[in-house]
DNA sequence: GTCTATATCCTGATAGAC
DNA sequence: GTCTATCAGGATATAGAC
């Protein structure tokens, strides 16, 4: 009798994380309500409560379905880079790191690339326990590039080291963010925006000349 | 009989401005509520709508109030800058545009630099009538640094350019944003975290450096 | 201009039938 | 597991006394 017949298992439960991560996206955490979103998903308002418990921990499965491949893809490149003979240069981490991530904008179908420009603001989510959750997802893949971007720039004071991580993150958060943005600044074909090859060869130029750019002005001016 | 009796004109507005200032930093636009905000204001809950007209009228009013003279600074600074015989160096461009904002950075008691976390959320915000608000503000701005670049950079080709504004905006962007997650990526000493003419000397270099890396590697494989 | 009181609506969450 | 109905509270905005 159900309209839903074949419905598989857990399908409620994928269609409501589908709903949330595009609508969440599309207006935030505290201005998605669960009954629009059980609207989109075609569920019942009551399903999330069942199946997540809490509006919080269906923020936290929207992130932990993506993040946790995403990362892990991050140390499984950057551990292939390190068992080679030579050692990594600089931009080859940045890439191991960029590549992940910049694989989910090409999914437009699956909703990967909403979730690639949901994460990008979420890092600048101004709610605390959401900063958190993504903080503490992020924390071990940080401290594993960091320690090899100290390996590849040895001569590089830990503090710039730092500040040039923190600026790198930055760029590829509000990259993920603001793709429509790039628009405001000038018209630019909308198809090759989503390009991911081309996207992370842009990417990887611009920060890896960032990463090491000439440390002068920084020492003179902070003795 | 007034408790504050010496209080001057236009004072219940400026207390608002300052409250919603630093509690959309803290809570973002959403979950800030005008009962909260005029708590902290110290005025009556009626007060924000006599004076302002809404929500989003005092979203605007907060926004205009610093972002008008931070982008008539920077629009000053780039003509001082071509009012020059010789032509601009990048770099000089970059700091023309950092400076009005970094100046606030050191502002902490006046309210800047709540500002300024705030205006980097705003970048990333999910809101479109805010996202729309910010745009119409820095639009004219952005097009006079874009014809300021593209005369020191005759030979980048425009696309490029604007992919590299585009990451340059998104590095102050987050930075301003988020001085608070360097300590996730790295202990510093917080005192150094807003001292604006090393901050700017840290971004520049960082910036300058992509804005001026090598075209190689997009140029091939675009092609 | 400032206040109190309130209208109107929407929120996340849950109880309990099926 | 899915539904309807509802709770208790908070949201913006306003009406009207002072």
């Amino acid at each position: 009798m159900s309209l839903r017949a074949v419905k598989p298992q857990h399908e409620t439960r994928t269609r409501i994380l589908d709903a949330a991560e595009e609508l969440f996206m599309q207006h935030g955490f505290e201005a998605t309500s669960m009954r629009l979103l059980t609207a989109k998903a075609g569920v019942n308002l009551a399903a999330v409560n069942y199946h997540f418990g809490s509006k919080l921990a269906l923020i936290e499965a929207v992130f932990r379905r993506r993040l946790d491949p995403m990362n892990l893809a991050r140390i499984a490149e950057l551990e292939q880079l390190e068992a080679q003979s030579r050692a990594a240069a600089p931009e080859e981490i940045i890439r191991a790191f960029l590549s992940p991530t910049l694989e989910l904008v090409e999914d437009a179908k699956g909703g990967g690339r909403n979730f690639i420009r949901l994460l990008g603001r979420a890092y600048t989510e101004p709610a605390k326990p959401v900063r958190q959750l993504i903080g503490q997802m992020h924390a071990p893949v940080m401290d594993r590039y960091k320690s090899a971007l100290e390996r590849a720039l040895p001569h590089m004071p830990r503090e710039e080291l730092v500040w040039r991580m923190h600026f790198m993150f930055g760029t590829l958060a509000y990259t993920l963010a603001a793709t429509d943005t790039v628009q405001l600044i000038a018209g630019c074909k909308p198809e090759d925006r989503y390009d991911a090859r081309l996207l992370e060869d842009r990417l990887a130029a611009f920060l890896n000349a960032g990463l090491n750019a000439p440390l002068g002005n920084t020492i003179r001016k902070a003795a």
